[in-house]
DNA sequence: ATATAATGTGACCGAGTGGTCATGTGACCG
DNA sequence: CGGTCACATGACCACTCGGTCACATTATAT
């Protein structure tokens, strides 16, 4: 957490801090992130960044931390209906909501990725001890209600496909942002529904059904 | 490429270097691997390794053409099938085969993986452009013919589909390497089977298929 | 034995890192 | 006016980095 100094600085500059920081954090790595850089950017002095923050790390965890929120923020709404819709009904508007906070957020998105890709780096398990990797557990608690619900095969392997559907939806968002242009939001919701189908039926041929995923909603 | 003067060392020699490389690439990556480090644990001089090695780049991207030959080789025999195989049992087979690939080298896994997380970084756009991405254009190929045939549902986004397969190899390696211990094959292939019977058939309670995942094979 | 070519070696270079600290500055208070 | 306190500042520290180079050592050939 940054000292008080930070708090007290002017909305202005703390926002300037911030901005320049996250875009500091999504362009590298945690270890490769330059602190130098970062205070250049931001004009201030270097004395000055260790009267707001306690070291590297306290701002990095600063930023997640505030990640996280607005993350959350934006998932809120959509986690509020849970109870109204079915699970891939549920699972659609999870990951509709999530690739629309990453087209609003890119730098966001570049940050968490970077993190998981420090897997193995001391400054990951740090964040993950805090964290526990929720998405995964979130989504084994909607699949076992699904499965009792009758909406899931019930021979599945839960955990694993609680990982699968909490990494395919990072799959998905950056699929969808470096092949599909922005479009509109048609566009997203296409997508996302197909590759939800594709959850509840596969892709093989067999299953025969109705192929209601192309323009099937507004 | 290495210079002359590093194929002309031992064999033994080049192997220690080798080895040692690998090791520090997979445990950092590339911008954070350090050179000094790995002379140090090979046990030469820092001068000796510039005149074996152009530069740092130089060692990098001849541990991974080495590894892109190995994994080559091993999926080779699988592909010798493809004409065989209807198209879910090649990719199961290709899972499996890549799985166990992963297996046997935890490290050239790790390398990779550092490589596609470093996206943005100068190296990775250097390494891709001779690449062009190889695996995604195979299941694109793949995905196509198997539509031809009758047995994927022609309505899909195919390169979005191809670029999901080539990815969720990785997850499902991931998962399994971090979940179920290498038991045997025998867990190997029952995963990759209960997968493979996803992409099929999806997750969906209304396919109705017999759960013949479990054992059905030896 | 001598000359020549090939290879080994580590001190050194400039640049960058995260972090510290003595000093400077200005606002508030009595 | 003097004193105090919060904050600003950038020179500086010890360290690591990738890469170089003058020189020592060894192997080969004559």
């Amino acid at each position: 957490m940054p000292k008080e100094t930070f708090f007290n600085l002017p909305a202005e500059k703390q926002a300037l801090i911030f901005d320049v920081a996250i875009a500091e954090f999504a362009l590298h790595p945690y270890e490769q992130a330059s602190v130098n850089r970062v205070v250049a950017r931001a004009d201030i002095a270097k004395g000055s960044f260790y009267q707001y923050f306690e070291n590297k790390k306290d701002l990095y965890l600063y930023l997640l931390q505030r990640i996280g929120e607005a993350k959350l923020d934006y998932l809120a709404p959509v986690m509020g209906n849970a109870r109204q819709h079915d699970f891939f009904t549920l699972l659609r508007d999870l990951y509709a909501a999530g690739i629309q906070f990453g087209i609003e957020n890119p730098r966001y998105v570049e940050i968490s990725k970077r993190l998981m890709e420090s897997k193995g780096s001391p400054i990951y398990t740090e964040v993950m001890e805090a964290n526990t990797s929720a998405a995964s557990e979130l989504f084994e608690t909607l699949l076992r209600t699904a499965i009792s619900n009758g909406e899931v095969r019930s021979d599945i392997d839960v955990p694993m496909f609680a990982y699968l559907i909490a990494s395919m939806n990072t799959l998905v968002m950056e699929y969808y942002i470096e092949h599909i242009a922005r479009v509109g939001d048609d566009q997203l919701l296409a997508t996302v529904e197909q590759f939800i189908d594709f959850l509840k039926n596969g892709i093989g041929a067999s299953a025969g059904k109705a192929p209601s995923t192309q323009g099937a909603l507004s």
